[in-house]
This record gives structure tokens, sequence and C-alpha cells, in this order.
DNA sequence: GGGATTCTATGACAATTGTCAGGTTTGAAA
DNA sequence: TTTCAAACCTGACAATTGTCATAGAATCCC
């Protein structure tokens, strides 16, 4: 495993690659590296945040509370995305916890390190902020899918998402397994209404399953689903 | 009314207050100040922006549109926004609609001086950064009253939100008058069932109408319906 | 002022989704 | 291996929400 940030990959996928060796260095010299199991929360929601965590391994979801009790799943995370920021930005206590779903390998960055580039270097600002951008035409994205699709076809759409961005496994399954209620959480509806769509696209040959584990087995009709045929 | 940016108040309220005298000096020798109607837009879905837009009076609605056709307003901008900076800064078409609710007075700021402040100025960067921030922390809210909350808590959500953001007129009526095809597509429902549920309202004494107009009577009420009592 | 058009309103019904109340399976720990 | 809790699944039913049809009210424009 590389300690230095310098030589760190995932720097290239996110906006630390915006920084100068020197801060390189300085973030390098004061970051810890922690191991987080599934299961386990990176942070959780209302948490005043002292840095921020850059993903090396691992899947994190990004949840908030509602009223009623049920989380929802905003943003699911991987390798080389940056958690935490926003709170950081924004100075405030974070919106959304963040729990692994998988074992995480992380880099805990302090906020100084952030705080401080983010004040000196345009560069880095500018490309933080072109990330921050990104999200939030996702999470319009998200407003739209939500409030405008039925929960078939959110969850459709959901495993194809999960196709594209984790992939599957040598069996054809999807390779980030979510359990029945964490998919509920990330179409916004009832875990019993999630297992049953799911068992109904089984019916239908759209996708086949093993335990957990989801393949798709037809994503040409998914597509059509999500479209509204 | 005021025609120099140096001068003008409606600065204050965002980013632009973050830029150096010279710097407001080109934004304002550049700027083209326009009147936009009611119901006109001020740039559609897809479109390339070739600057932001910074409100100076009036309210816009920034929607998209779904794959079924219905409209999702994503946001309501007032005085002091500026409109398109996403689209700018991440160098894309942009996401949304951007149609005026109410006339609108807003000034055309051309990129260029948006995009070299953004480079050279690590301040204004980073105050664009915190209202992206605050953006991205809204839009997140969004998606949990969303997919957490019913039609009718919906709604009532939206009266306050307008009465807390728009305030009320003289009669006690809602300031910002929205027709109910526009209130339906706030809170991501059918036109029909946001006008039965106002009528349900109404007819419980929690709101009053007169034509479009709609005032809160029972704010309490409201707010614990929001909370799901 | 009259006619056309758009917006608001309501009823009837169907489809979707949530809730509750059981079962069964799975998987991890003892 | 057994055991137990958690996760998954299904049925029955109720509540919510969407759709279609229609009619009245408001508004715009000539």
């Amino acid at each position: 495993m590389e300690s230095r940030c310098e030589n760190c990959i995932i720097r290239q996928f996110n906006s630390l690659r915006a920084m100068s060796k020197e801060e390189l260095k300085h973030v390098s010299d004061s970051k810890i590296t922690k191991t987080i199991k599934k299961g386990e929360a990176l942070f959780e929601e209302g948490d005043k945040l002292n840095g921020v965590y850059c993903v090396r391994n691992g899947i994190s979801k990004l949840s908030k509370l509602s009223a009623n009790g049920k989380d929802q799943i905003v943003k699911l995370a991987t390798k080389g995305e940056v958690l935490g920021q926003r709170s950081v930005i924004a100075e405030e206590s974070t919106n959304l916890s963040a729990i692994a779903v998988q074992d995480m390998e992380v880099c805990f960055i302090p906020k100084e390190s952030i705080t401080n580039t983010l004040q000196k270097n345009p560069n880095f600002t500018l490309e933080v902020l072109r990330h921050m951008a990104h999200d939030l035409k996702e999470a319009d994205d998200v407003i739209v899918n939500i409030s405008q699709k039925t929960v078939k076809q959110r969850i459709a759409e959901a495993f194809l998402y999960l196709k594209n961005n984790f992939g599957e496994d040598e069996q054809g399954f999807l390779a980030l397994t979510l359990s029945r209620e964490d998919i509920s959480n990330v179409v916004g509806t009832a875990t019993e209404s999630a297992i049953r769509i799911i068992s109904e696209f089984k019916k239908k040959g759209l996708i086949h399953t093993s335990g957990k584990k989801i393949g798709i087995k037809d994503e040409r009709k998914l597509m059509e689903m999500v479209d509204g045929f």
C-alpha cells in the first residue's frame, strides 16, 4: 500500500490532483489512513467534521434520516471520491451520514490542509468547485427521477446504475451487493415494495438472483422500462 | 436604477461581493441589463450559456423536464441569486430551464468575466463554492422530502417555504402566487392531486384562497402536518 | 363585450404504493 | 452443528396518488 499522497493514484480522480507538491506533502504528513468495516460509519448526520475522507477502496452510502425514521440514500461513493467536503467548506455540521456498504480504506485529511489550500490555490478551489457542480447536477437528476418515475422504473434504473458504476463479478452478478433495505432506501420506497418488484423482475426474466446477489439478464428491457415502455 | 455593479446592493447577497474593484469594474462594463416578462425564459434546458444571470428583481423557477413530459421545479430563485453558474463552471450546457414566474430584471454577465476571476481570485472562487455547497445541501433536503413525505406534507411544506422566503402581501396572501400547476411541479405530483389537497386544506381552515392567491391561516397546523401529525 | 382559451375544480375509477402480519431462508456466532 | 437473529419473501388489505372526463371560473385578446 502506497502511503505517500504524492504517489497515490487515487488522487488523479479527485480534486487533490490540483494541489502543488508542497501542499500534497503537507496533506501527506497530516493524513491518517483508516480501515472501516462494512456497516461502520465514517461519520454521522450532525457530526462536526474536522477533515475530509478520501476513499481509497470500498464503497460508502451517503444517507439522511427522514422524519418518519427511514433513511434516504442520496449517493454511493467509491474509490477516488472525497467525502465531507461540503461540510468543511460551508463550515457546518454534515447533513449526511456516511456508512460503509463494503469494507473500506480511507485517508482522513485534517481540514486545515484543505482550507489553507482553498484560500491560496485557485486551481484547487476551482477543481473542487467543478466536482461540486457535478454533484449538484446529479442531485437535480435524482430529484426529477424520484418525483416523476414509478418505483418500478427507479428500481430498474438503480440496477443499471449499479452495473455501470460498480461493474459485475465473474458470474455476472452486480459487484456491489446491497441489502434489499438499502435498495429501497436508494429509490425511496418501502422495503416490501422493493422486494416485491425484485421478485416480479425475476419472474419476467429481467434479472436473476442468488441470495442477496442480483444479476442483470435483460439489460435492454430494463432500459426500456426506465424510459416508460 | 443603479447601473454600476460597484454600487449595486444586490451584490452583497451573492458571490460577486468577493470581487476586487477592478474585477467588478470589468463585470460592470461588460454586463447587459435585461427585462424578462412573466412566463418568458432566461434560458432553457440544454442551452449553452455564455454567461450567468444576476437576479435584481423578480422570481424565476428552475425546472427540468422529465421523460413523461412533466416539469419538475428544482428551485425558486430570487433577488441576489446568480443563475447559470453551474453550467459555466462545468463548461456544460445547462441541465435546467429558468423561467420567470414574475416579471424580472436581471444582469447578464458574460462568462469571461466570471471564469477569469475564478482563476485569479481564490476568495471569489471560495465564495462561489460556498454558495454551491449550500445549494447542494438544499438539493439533498429536497430529495429526502420528496421521497419520504406524502404529497399532503410536501404541499404544506411548500406553503410554509413560500411564506418564509417570499413573504406575504398586505391582505395576508403569499406574495409569490404560483399557478396550481407550478405548485404541483414543485412538490412533484399531478396537478389534480395538488388542487384536491388545496381544497381540502381550505375546508379544514388551514389556508384561504382568492383566485390563485393563497393565504396561510393556521401556520401551526401546517407545521404539524409537515412533521407527520 | 363577447368569444376563445387557459386555469381551476370535482367526481369516478384504476393503479400504485404502503402497512401489517405472518412465514421462510440465510448467515454468522456459539 | 446448532441456534438465533437478521434478512428476505408473500399475502391481504388499506391508503395514497394518478388518470380521464367534464364543467365552471377567470383571463386574455380582438
